[in-house]
DNA sequence: TAGTTTGGTTGGCATTGCGAACCATGTCAA
DNA sequence: TTGACATGGTTCGCAATGCCAACCAAACTA
């Protein structure tokens, strides 16, 4: 232990560091929960995209901001498992558009409350006045960094908070 | 597609979809100011661990929840890289501990202005007022979770505000 | 002194993720 | 219509992560 302060002249933003810290001990969790079901943390994060939504191969890869290579590969060893699987887009005959099975769908609804509960303890030192005013603060400061509205006029009825969003 | 609605039955709590998405939020930033200067997640985590501690191999290993082996590997890559080295501790002949080299340091200094500065596009949502609130209402979240064995005794007096904590 | 625990490393394996190469389908223009 | 090019996905090869099991060396215990 070199030192014990915060490390003199370094730069410090106080929310940075909590946010930073946050994502971390969020990570961990859902790390964990998905590690007991034997699933990746992208894992998880595709279940919870395709938990109302049925995009293509493409658009998940942007969304996720990963290549559509690695998508490949992904959505190959979930759907080995049964978690889901590829159909054959209608409009465009080279696409392929990914979903859940009810295998999948179930999985999904029960790794969301394994979440929560596993960030209660976390999420349970707010009251319920205090969540709601967290909430509403950090509201704004998810960016719509994919900011691409989907052009695809087609499903995705209204945007909402998914498990794994951006 | 199995149904078109926002899932019927899904439970939803807007805090933890809030802080699930703000976490992939921030790890994207992480990642990608990462991946600017060849570091994965974890090396930049590493390296922001370092920042303040010359903590052993099993600490480290402890600490971010991974493998000793993990850690072997980790470490090798980073040190072949001259961003840390590894020493002999006094103490006991069998410890390894790690800390930063001078370029390690300055790059680890650099990294986290550019994470703060990537942030910024969000955070920069929030005015200071509601910048204090958050990291206020953020604050009590942050604790051993993820242990639930634990109950550490301190009540993190002062936390420390690193770049990767747990 | 033997037996066990602890600290690290090594090797093997699956997964993640990228880039490049490669088909198949779509689109646009001449 | 026919090219020429763009787009959607897959496959292959490669490096990094991360786990587990096996192993060595130093420390602790009886």
């Amino acid at each position: 232990m070199t030192t014990d302060e915060p490390a003199a002249g370094v730069s410090t933003d106080p929310l940075v560091d909590a946010l930073v810290r946050n994502a971390f001990q969020v990570m961990g969790v859902l790390t964990r929960v998905g590690a007991e079901h034997d699933l990746s943390l992208t894992q998880l994060r595709v279940l919870g995209l395709l938990r109302d939504r049925r995009p293509r191969m493409t658009e998940l890869a942007t969304f996720l901001g990963l290549d559509k290579s690695t998508m490949s590969g992904l959505i190959d060893r979930a759907e080995r498992r049964g978690l889901l699987a590829r159909g054959k887009s209608a409009e465009d005959r080279r696409a392929v558009d990914v979903f859940l099975t009810a295998a999948g769908l179930e999985l999904t609804e029960r790794l969301y409350g394994e979440v929560r509960a596993a960030l209660l303890p976390a999420t349970g030192r707010l009251d319920p006045e205090q969540r709601h005013r967290l909430t509403e603060l950090i509201e704004p400061v998810l960016s719509p960094v994919t900011g691409a509205g989907e052009p695809s006029p087609k499903r995705t009825p209204a945007r909402r908070p998914e498990l794994a969003a951006d």
